[in-house]
DNA sequence: GTCTATACTACGATAGAC
DNA sequence: GTCTATCGTAGTATAGAC
């Protein structure tokens, strides 16, 4: 053959990445099969020869984007958590979707999205849950201080003024600060 | 003339309360302007009797769902505001995105969007914000509350397991009545 | 494995009848 | 004010050359 195992491999890996920073700026629905191509230097025909169909590579993308995720990676101690948090929580993430957690940038569309790939995010959202739980000794702050996170994110991410972003995101630094110090 | 003056105010405001529904359930960008014409009884080619493009429909949907939001209303005294937390965080409106508040639905497309859509969500997210903080008096409180509800409910979303989402809205309800307690 | 070409559908938007 | 018809574009997906 033409083209070895380990290229159609390299292509593939080097879609998803691409075509999940894609999804991460613009909307995953908002571009379209030719577009994700082309930002790997391919056309739209090559696509069917990686994924069936485009629902597909979505579900790839999201098991991709959710299980790379540097906030999920162990062993998480708290020290390394609260590292982690304050890169979350800062203006460089606000304004870099592409390159940051899928969880503020495609939550939406991923709750809307067919089955398979709410059960992957169920997985991989479990999994951070869990990997948090045991670092705080406390499963229910673990949940609690990822909705504070993806919220902060997607309320700054609304706002115009960068001024406004950074007080959302102090606020929300803070108020994390507050209850994991008070609950050590 | 055949319509009144009045006729046309009706169907203007008919088409944004479903255009917001529907775009709160499917996503904005998802829906094109024959179905959300269509919703109203009416075909896409009298869409452009009332709005000049699509973008400025969202532009007026954003501004209507985060002014008539039911979490901004006045006067919010701290228990009415605790009340709507309990509403906010429950399963009725994880289930029910098209009747519940824009910000987890819309949030990552009103970040996508054009500058004047950013700048109505700003102007809104703004006067929630300070109606929360006079009644919690401490403003960096309000945005953490603002962002917790509104993480928890991507969140949930996102979850395929009923039990899951009802652990991720347990968890954001202790974790905010500990705050607001311990604050008072 | 990737290309070009294409079928089919849907989109946003406009024109003109009523 | 709303309709039908239509233009131009872009979407997903497939077929066949290389």
């Amino acid at each position: 053959m033409r083209y070895s195992t380990t290229h159609k491999e390299q292509t593939r890996q080097k879609l998803l990445e691409s075509s999940g920073a894609l999804a991460k700026r613009g909307g995953f629905n908002a571009t379209g099969v030719a577009g994700l191509m082309k930002a790997i230097g391919l056309t739209g025909g090559a696509f069917y020869n990686h994924f069936p169909s485009k629902d597909d590579l979505f579900t790839e993308v999201v098991r991709r984007e959710l299980s790379h995720s540097p906030i999920a990676q162990q062993p998480m101690t708290r020290q390394r958590l609260e590292r982690c948090l304050e890169q979350y929580l800062s203006l460089a993430h606000v304004h870099n979707p592409e390159g940051g957690c899928a969880i503020p940038a495609l939550g939406a569309e991923i709750a809307q999205g067919p089955l398979p790939v709410r059960e992957e995010a169920e997985h991989w959202l479990r999994t951070l849950q869990q990997t948090w739980a045991e670092t705080l000794e406390d499963p229910a702050l673990a949940w609690a201080l990822i909705s504070q996170c993806v919220g902060a994110l997607v309320i700054a991410r609304m706002l115009a003024n960068e001024d406004s972003q950074q007080e959302v995101l102090s606020a929300s630094r803070a108020f994390i600060n507050e209850a994991v110090h008070e609950h050590r």
